[in-house]
RNA sequence: GGGCGGAUAGCUCAGUUGGAAGAGCGCUGCCCUUACAAGGCAGAGGUCACAGGUUCGAUCCCUGUUCCGCCUACCA
């Protein structure tokens, strides 16, 4: 029997690709309905298409991959379903940012050809992010990878679309929604980021129409907003004002006047001046107090943000003709600033306040929103809600951690209908018609020419082009020209992909799928609209868990940004230190509810942790030559009893740590027996009994140092995926792939209590005699004489037995006969159990020069403090010096502090020795 | 404004029916011992944020405070 070999040191790249191949290859990631197992699925939350790989994607994806190795190898019918996401706006913005590189734009490349140019785009660049999970190690099932525009997809969004419709849950309506003036496109609430930014708070008198001296000042954020204004509002029980209600203010810089309407819903008393302007064509609140009161809405913006131009502007705001010309086409923020400006030439500023405020932003482009006055589409969520709610409410879907269960509750309880056209270019265009002659002809839009259809025409929605007009039987029809949110379709994910609307093995199979892993960013994004959706389509749940992790990032806990700088790329993290490393990093920080902050240095241990179980391998490689007896366990060896013993409790643990997402608690138990039981103690005490070919042991222990290196490779798969396949086909083994073996089992069997309790004083008592050797500064390579002692006979015995091994770990000789107590020798006691250990101390090692050592060494280091507790305690010193000085002489004082409190408690160890 | 989470070793974090404070990294000392220096052994280091309360006993349960995150929200 040859050995085969192995290198020194673990090289990963030469064994990743070579394996994902081979594994690809031989179809083990390929899910198949007929496959005896229970099934166990998980649907990828979709990528953007654009995207390249980030550590984010790598967290997400790793725990999704351990759990679907760990299903597989468990015998169930797994299938993890990869695809990736269109992302409208995010590809959109792409696309557009070459064209205009390449001097061209969207608008002048017409719709049609933009929407090929995006497709040519995906063909090219669209694969990246796959090739990158393929590095990854992820073993999705590829032959089903899935694209939300994908023939199939964009069927099931349009069967669900009219579905919706032809239960009035879809409907389209003039409402105030988040425009971005950049994308030039509505926003779902979802989409709008809030952050809190110093603001002002203007006061604007508006007189009385009937008595210009009497004035009402009203309070604003956005003065610039108020030529819109349609009325001012007070509380209608507020003494100050009430017997105003009714009467008209003059609107400054405007020849109109607006009248005063009581709204105690809007108007909070205890508020600036407990008067409120009403823009309801600007604001949200006034919107709907808008409405209330039957008010105008006057538009004073335009798509870009701009104010209108001089003539909209006065004809829709009856502003004083300079005015107009003063503020046309201005940019807000600008304009913010000249009516502020003009207001306070006009007399009628009041104040000016500091104001804490929220900013609403694209989350795609960071563009300050603007609520904007526009037709779109609806879903009208309520009803849908209802159900999503009842679900995780009666546990069909348990979230994972619990503690987001309030939240996802909180948010549907309060959820607002979803705006769900888009006015871009790439996605879903929804599948509605109108027939032009029917409907008067429509405007084209100046901008990029899309057909302005107005609120009173009547959509015809259907699955697909109507030939005709069904009123008039013209052919003239226009699509709307809007596409669907890219969630409307990701949120079909779970049985789109699956092949609905047709009813295919596939989706009776793996529908509902078995866990969601995901990350909290899209809870609402996604989850529940997945959840909305699945119930109201399906008729269940979409998923029965959903694990929801936390976010990645950098050592300080800032978010990584590639404008920060600080973004781990673990395309480069995987080159450096392999694939495995970074996904049982990523796997061992995964805690719920906190937030991973990740450093390299971390990566780079558990580098060493595969080099270390690499070196393992190659220790059992090197002793197998020989027979190898598989003896009943409890016939076996003590280490090989004990081995065996914790390789039983590591597989119970991470199996009930991995059905609880403890994904954290299960990588560390692995590292533990791994490295410190099986590395440190089991290789070492099994070493006798390898090296010397007449051992007695020698041929159980051979079969137990392989049965346990094979358990632990299968036991460690799913989080080292690539590292443990190359070790299991270099040792011996039954089958072609560690992918497809049995992952291990608990065996009561191999529980042998007695063992460990052996171990456990076995332990102490190496322990003992290696502290002492420390302690007594013995030379390298000098054996050592020590014989121990237990004051329970029983326990004695147990020692005699014990004596081998304590010698072997700690290169001594065991005194087998009671000692009897020399001058030269002294006895350590262990305080607990009874347990002493006596060391010889051969006439080479002088104690009481160690003592002297540690003596002197003390007093220089006592004259080292002295120093800098002066210099620090010198006012003089410190006021001077530059902080990082003062730094570093704190931390050197600090480490001193410590190394003399070391060093006191070796003193006080050997005078006691010594009896001095 | 509302809600949630966190505060434990120098750093990052574990720590569930309350019962003698743990890991990794870093640090100190010794050692290139035949699997591994990407290693071995030994060691130092903690008022478990603060203040009360319940208890024989609290890092853990309760109340309050401070600081830090996150989610959410229309206070103009």
């Amino acid at each position: 029997m040859t050995t085969p070999q192995l290198d020194k040191t673990y090289d990963p790249k030469t064994v990743e690709s070579r394996w994902y191949k081979s594994w690809t290859e031989r179809g083990y990631f390929h899910a198949s309905t007929t496959h005896p197992g229970r099934p166990y699925s998980i649907v990828i939350p979709p990528p953007n298409v654009t995207g390249s790989l980030h550590v984010g994607h790598a967290l997400n994806h790793s725990l999704q991959d351990i759990l679907i190795r760990w299903r597989r190898m468990q015998g169930r019918n797994t299938l993890w379903l990869p695809g990736t996401d269109h992302a409208g706006i995010a590809t959109q913005n792409v696309v557009e940012k070459q064209l205009m590189a390449e001097g061209s734009s969207r608008e002048s490349l017409g719709r049609e050809r933009f929407i090929e140019r995006v497709w040519q785009w995906k063909a090219t660049s669209g694969n990246t992010i796959v090739n990158q999970q393929k590095q990854l190690g992820e073993s999705c099932d590829w032959d089903r990878l899935r694209f939300t525009m994908d023939e199939g997809l964009s069927k099931a969004v349009v069967e669900v679309f009219v579905r919706l419709f032809e239960d009035a849950l879809i409907y389209r309506g003039e409402r105030l929604i988040n425009w971005c003036p950049r994308c030039l496109t509505a926003l779902s609430d979802i989409e709008v980021e809030h952050e809190d930014i110093k603001g002002k708070l203007y006061s604007i008198e508006y007189a009385l129409e009937q008595d210009p001296s009497t004035k009402l000042t009203v309070a604003t954020t956005r003065p610039e907003t108020m030529l819109g204004d349609t009325a001012v509002a007070v509380h209608p029980e507020d003494p100050r004002y009430n017997r105003f209600i009714g009467q008209r203010v003059r609107l400054p810089l405007t020849n109109r006047t607006i009248p005063i309407v009581g709204d105690a819903i809007l108007v909070d008393r205890e508020f600036g001046t407990g008067a409120v302007k009403i823009t309801p064509a600007h604001d949200f609140n006034d919107f709907e107090a808008g409405e209330r009161h039957s008010l105008n809405r006057i538009r004073i913006l335009d798509m870009h943000a701009n104010i209108l131009n001089e003539s909209e502007l006065r004809l829709a705001t009856k502003v004083e003709p300079e005015i107009a010309i003063a503020l046309a086409g201005l940019p807000v923020q600008k304009a913010r600033l000249r009516i502020e400006q003009l207001l306070s030439d006009h007399g009628a500023l009041a104040k000016i306040e500091p104001h804490k405020m929220a900013l609403g932003k694209c989350y795609r482009c960071k563009t300050v929103v603007e609520p904007y006055l526009s037709i779109q589409w609806f879903v009208k969520i309520k009803p849908l809600a209802e159900p999503a709610i009842k679900a995780v409410e009666n546990g069909r879907i348990r979230i994972i951690p619990e503690s987001w269960t309030n939240n996802y509750m909180g948010w549907m309880r309060d959820i607002k209908d979803w705006c769900i056209s888009r006015q871009i270019w790439w996605g879903h265009q929804i599948p509605a018609w109108y027939c032009e002659p029917c409907n008067g002809g429509f405007l084209r839009s100046k901008h990029d020419n899309r057909p302005l259809i107005g609120l009173d025409a009547n959509p015809i929605v259907a699955k697909s082009r109507p030939e005709k007009c069904p009123q008039c039987g013209g052919i003239n029809l226009v699509q709307d020209p809007d596409v669907l949110d890219t969630w409307f379709s990701s949120g079909l994910w779970p049985f789109s992909t699956l092949g609905w609307p047709e009813q295919t093995p596939e989706l009776k199979t793996y529908y509902p799928t078995s866990t969601l892993v995901t990350g909290l960013d899209i809870l609402f994004f996604w989850v529940a609209r997945m959840i909305m959706l699945g119930l109201k389509f399906m008729g269940d749940v979409p998923f029965r868990d959903v694990y929801i992790h936390a976010l990645v990032r950098d050592a300080e806990g800032q978010k990584m940004s590639k404008s920060k700088g600080n973004v781990i790329d673990p395309l480069h993290v995987m080159d450096q230190f392999g694939t495995d490393a970074l996904r049982f990093t990523l796997a061992s920080m995964a805690s719920p509810g906190r937030d991973i902050k990740l450093a390299e240095e971390r990566i780079e241990g558990y580098r060493n942790f595969a080099n270390k179980i690499w070196n393992a391998a190659r220790f059992g490689l090197m002793y197998l030559e020989g027979p190898r007896a598989a003896k009943p366990p409890a016939e076996r060896s003590f280490p090989d009893r004990w081995i065996l013993s914790r390789l039983n409790h590591t597989i119970e643990i991470v199996t009930s740590e991995l059905e609880a997402y403890r994904f954290d608690r299960a990588s560390s138990v692995l590292y533990q027996f791994i490295w410190h039981e099986y590395c440190d103690w089991y290789l070492e005490l099994i070493k006798p009994a390898l090296q010397d070919p007449s051992h007695p042991d020698g041929p159980g222990t051979r079969q137990t140092l392989v049965e346990t290196l094979e358990t632990t490779m299968r036991l460690l798969h799913p989080f080292m995926p690539f590292i443990t396949e190359e070790i299991w086909q270099t040792i011996p083994h039954q089958g072609d792939s560690i992918v497809i073996q049995a992952y291990p089992a608990p065996d009561r069997s191999r529980q042998a209590s007695e063992a460990e309790q052996l171990f456990t004083l076995l332990e102490q008592t190496i322990s003992l005699v290696r502290t002492g050797r420390v302690l007594l500064n013995y030379p390298p390579g000098q054996q050592i004489q020590f014989y121990v002692l237990h004051d329970d006979p029983s326990r004695q015995s147990q020692l005699r037995h014990l004596q081998p091994y304590v010698a072997s770990l700690s290169r001594g000789t065991a005194e087998l006969t009671e000692p009897t107590p020399s001058s030269a020798t002294k006895l350590l006691r262990l305080v607990t159990e009874g347990l002493s250990v006596g060391i010889v101390v051969s006439g080479e090692v002088d104690l009481k020069k160690a003592l002297d050592r540690i003596v002197k060494q003390q007093n220089e280091q006592e004259k080292e403090i002295g120093r800098l507790n002066g210099k620090l305690g010198n006012q003089e010193f410190v006021a001077k010096a530059p902080p990082e000085v003062i730094a570093d002489h704190h931390s050197r004082l600090r480490s001193l502090r410590n190394d003399q409190a070391m060093l006191a408690s070796s003193e006080r160890q050997l005078r006691t020795l010594l009896g001095v």
